[in-house]
Order: C-alpha cells, then sequence, then structure tokens
DNA sequence: TTTATACATCACTATACAGTAATATAGTAG
DNA sequence: CTACTATATTACTGTATAGTGATGTATAAA
C-alpha cells in the first residue's frame, strides 16, 4: 500500500478536510458524538444553534466521511465515522497546551 | 499537568488552528520546510505564489506557533516549529487514503 | 384524510479572508 | 549619500461560507 504524495492536489483535499475542523461549531458538534450517536434534534439543544444551520454542518461532515448516519423513522442518527478526528483534535489541543506554556513562560521569565 | 477540557472558548481557539491548515498554499509552504529552513524568497521561487502572499502566510503560521524564524542580514529564515504540524497533516492524509479506498470498493463492488 | 414532528434544502445577508499591486521598512553595497 | 535587495505591510477586490428564516419532504399519529 502506496503512501499518497503531497502533490498540490493531494493538499487541496487535505487543506479542504481541515477546513471542515476549523469551525467551532462543527468541533463542538463532534464533541458531543465523543459520547455516542445523537439526532440532529438533541445536537440542536446540546449545542444550542439553528437546526438548518447544525443540518448543514452534518451534512458537511457526512461528506468529508468525518460522521456515520442512520435513519429510522421520523430520526436521523450521527454518528462519528471514527476516532482519527478526535485524535486530530486532541493533537491540536496539545499544541494549545504547549503554546500557552511558553506564553507563561515569557509572562513569568 | 491537566489536559484542556472542550469548552466552547477552547474549540474557537482549535478551531482557529485547523483553518491555518485549511489553505493549500500554507500547507504547500509547511511542506516545503519539512526538509529545512528556507527563505521567503525561496519559497516564493518553489511554490510559485507572490512575495507578499507568502509573506501574510508566514505570518499567520508564525502567530499561531506552526513556524519559527531567525533573521539574519536581509534574510528572514523560517522553520518548522515541530514535528506535530506534520504529524496532522500525515494523519488527515490517512483519512483521505481511506476514504478513496471506500470510494473504489463502492465503484468496484 | 389532517396534523404534527424531524430533518433537509433553499434564498439571502453579512462577514472573513486569499490574492494582488503598491508602498514601507530595513539591511547591504558602491 | 544613492541604489539595490529582502521582507513586511497596507489597501483593495473578489469569493466563499456561516447563520437564519422560510419552505420542502417524509414519516408517524389522530
Amino acid at each position: 500500500m502506496r503512501k499518497l504524495a503531497f502533490t498540490p492536489e493531494v493538499l487541496e483535499l487535505i487543506a479542504e478536510r481541515f477546513k471542515a475542523l476549523s469551525e467551532p461549531a462543527r468541533l463542538q458538534i463532534l464533541q458531543c458524538l465523543r459520547s455516542g450517536e445523537r439526532t440532529v434534534t438533541e445536537l440542536v439543544d446540546e449545542t444550542g444553534f439553528g437546526q438548518a444551520n447544525v443540518s448543514k454542518h452534518l451534512q458537511h461532515l457526512f461528506n468529508l466521511g468525518f460522521v456515520r448516519r442512520r435513519k429510522e423513522g421520523l430520526f436521523t442518527y450521527y454518528s462519528l465515522a471514527g476516532k482519527s478526528v478526535l485524535q486530530l483534535c486532541d493533537t491540536m489541543c496539545g499544541r494549545l497546551e504547549a503554546e500557552m506554556k511558553v506564553r507563561n513562560r515569557m509572562l513569568a521569565g
């Protein structure tokens, strides 16, 4: 199995996926899904965002393969498509902590 | 050492950092830096982007702690601030490969 | 059938930002 | 000093998209 080369075309696809994670609303939705699948209405209630807004964000995340969905009667249950999304968030959060540590050290020193 | 909680405020900071990686031009610049530090002009030549454009992208990456810089005479040498950026790109690339594999399977099946 | 619920989609507005040309700043050379 | 080079910054334009209200669609219940 060959690794993809970082050609400009591949970088564009990668950028598109990072962009999906560059919205606080979508990140918040993903964090809600950390503990299991949710209906759209549940996500609306938990996040406080509008229904149309949440629905659009979910479509976006679904199209890029970040979440799965399952229809059951009137409801659509969304869930995480894998753990790598959370891993990305955690890695970025680690960067953030490191950044803050540096900042604090500069204030102290 | 405590882990940061994913509050809306923290998610906003994380989103801001993902957004920095959501631009093909910035990703391409980061990939150029994979093999070592570069001056702005070198990056302009390697990427083909305009000088002002590259300079702005580098400021952006610097402000968020993704790259370091070192001034020497007329030149400013930029380099990666750590390996986690590349790790993020690689993880996202892995996701992309998996996505493509699923797509191919659907076409075949 | 009608009514209600859950979700998706459309049309619109406002905002953010990538790219660019021009200019500013700062260091070097003559 | 002047002239040149490397980088940063400013002002502007075009484009993408988040959010919203209204509407559409599908399922369930009465």
